[in-house]
DNA sequence: ATAGTCAGTCCAGAAACTAAACTTACTTAA
DNA sequence: TTAAGTAAGTTTAGTTTCTGGACTGACTAT
């Protein structure tokens, strides 16, 4: 089977990765989070070939997470931005990152941080419960078939 | 370049997907967290070649993310459980399917979705400062580089 | 004995990806 | 006014990765 005939009917893990879970479309995502908009942004940043730098960004277009914005005319050129529902990635980029952080190895000390902008601490992100807004550790959740 | 080539020196988002970052292999985990423990669960229920799993589940095993417990010998089978390297992977995975649901369209209706055990709420995952206990929304992050 | 299970391996063909050169439409400096 | 530079691509050939299906080995159940 192909990757991309997955069933993703009703899981939303598999929805979501039926789009961003290739090689390169969740390290283009990180680029935009840190305010790349140009394919010769990422193109540089990454290293990733043209070829497939074009069809990631149409297909990150066609699902409304970027949106092409023009910056010039004659040749018209355009900056590729996040809309909501690509800003609605950030808890995802966070969790990566902390995971990243945390659990792999290697030198922690030169890494990227961010700052939490209202309260003015280095974050440290986790997951919570929009209904008690506890912490969520992976022994206390239960999946089960909503409706 | 190629994606395993990435430099993933000092960005943690990018050391993440330096071992997640493939067609396949968050799918693996994703039925990790549902249960699914054997070569031939996760065959049967991905459909994924089964030359590629045995790939990816050597990777996880190497990157101790999962650990092969024998369940029996001659032949000797494994299970494939999750390390607790593997079980910090949780908050990906909730925000992950949290984008999915909602930020996915489709019929949002016939969703799996999880019980928060210790409130008994169905779970609306959101993240949150250690800090200062807030939502952290986009635009309320700025990178920093740490040290 | 025969079929079934489980976790693989092997192989040929198909699909995806890379690298590098080329293109188009400009702008800037010599 | 030519030459070089920039930006966002496209094209092509060659390489790498992935798939699908058959096959293997060591068992268990009927």
């Amino acid at each position: 089977m192909r990757w991309s005939e997955l069933d993703s009917a009703n899981c939303p893990i598999a929805r979501a990765l039926s789009i961003l879970g290739d090689r390169w479309t969740l390290m283009i995502l990180r680029d935009c989070f840190f305010g790349v908009q140009r394919f010769e942004g990422f193109q540089g940043n990454l290293g990733i070939s043209r070829t497939i730098l074009r069809d990631r960004l149409a297909h990150l277009v066609e699902a409304g997470i970027l949106i092409q914005r023009p910056y010039q005319d004659r040749p018209v050129r355009y900056d590729y931005v996040l809309t909501a529902k690509g800003k609605a990635l950030n808890g995802v980029m966070l969790m990566l990152g902390e995971w990243g952080r945390t659990a792999v190895d290697d030198q922690p000390e030169t890494q990227i941080r961010h700052r939490h902008q209202t309260c003015g601490h280095i974050l440290t992100p986790y997951v919570a419960c929009a209904a008690c807004g506890e912490e969520v550790v992976a022994k206390d959740v239960r999946a089960v078939r909503s409706l």
